[in-house]
DNA sequence: AGCAGTATCTGCATCCATGCAGCTAAATGT
DNA sequence: ACATTTAGCTGCATGGATGCAGATACTGCT
């Protein structure tokens, strides 16, 4: 993550650092996999039902380019998200071919209910924090979330021969 | 996440640090997903992958209790693990019914390497802080992972019920 | 030694997400 | 008007993860 900076000095501080991320980020990532299952998500759900809440709205298509999937199994995708009340499709007035889908507010707030509590922990742990320092934290999440988008992005474009499908066969 | 803090003062700060924190852990949740599926993980092998690294090793039945999988599942998990060569079987020599299952160094690395690049951006956002500001964020990393994790586990034991996989019948 | 309990593995069946290919509706270009 | 392209949906087939139940190997107790 950021062994990028000169190696000159590297200090024993700087392997602690990276060590302590690298559980961070772990550690963060299974919280977000449990919580996906509690509301009944597979990976792929929780990853669509992201991208369209981030931009409130996604059509079916980019919906396809953004996961990788076929548009086939888009479809399938999106019958999933409505039929759970996680997502509904609504018309482009601009574009009659087209589907937008969008996040149900409600259920995405059924998800941070059933969530919400384990994240407790999370609270005491920003609780005790001074105002200043809650300054620095705050702006870092607001500067990393983009950082982390940009990340994903670049390592999902960089998997497009999924080594996990190997040509599997005409 | 801390809206258990009184609601008595609400200032509108209040409501947008809850959005931004929401969005960096979407964000950071959707990168640890693109990085396991680059590293051609899925979900549940991530998942325990990432406890066995964790505590540097897992018994088949630790694991499959973490993971809510029954043994036969965690049997083949733990085949696919090994034959991808993230983890490795080791026989417990207290117990020879046991088998410990270890992460692989080296596959990790493998995954660190795949991901590394793209995670630059992390590095510069990092980077531009003072030494005094990075302290007050690795001391919330550091926090904030068991934080997670006991998050994590509470979020599962809660969802034993998984309306997932409902009755599905003799 | 024998017996009960425990840890893991294996065979079989099932479920479900996905790819693929063809289809219809709508937009766009000539 | 007609042809072409684009967007999304559907039928069919496949693969792979999982549960379940029984098999096997080992431990610990008596």
């Amino acid at each position: 993550m950021y062994e990028v900076i000169p190696a000159v000095a590297n200090p024993p501080r700087h392997q602690d650092e990276h060590v302590i991320y690298r559980q961070y980020l772990d550690a963060v990532g299974l919280q977000g996999l449990a919580s996906a299952e509690a509301a009944g998500l597979h990976t792929s759900e929780w990853y669509a039902l992201s991208l369209i809440t981030f931009r409130g709205g996604l059509s079916s298509g980019e919906l396809a380019t953004r996961t990788g999937l076929t548009t086939g199994a888009t479809t399938r995708l999106i019958d999933r998200l409505e039929k759970a009340g996680f997502a509904r499709r609504a018309a482009d007035p601009r574009d009659r071919r087209r589907v937008i889908v969008e996040p149900v507010p409600d259920a995405l707030d059924r998800i941070e209910s059933v969530v919400g509590p384990a994240r407790r922990h999370l609270a005491e742990v920003l609780a005790h924090y001074t105002p200043e320092q809650r300054e620095v934290l705050f702006d870092y999440f607001a500067r990393a979330a983009p950082a982390f988008r940009a990340a994903t992005e670049e390592i999902r474009a960089s998997t497009t021969d999924s080594r996990r499908r190997p040509g599997r066969k005409p």
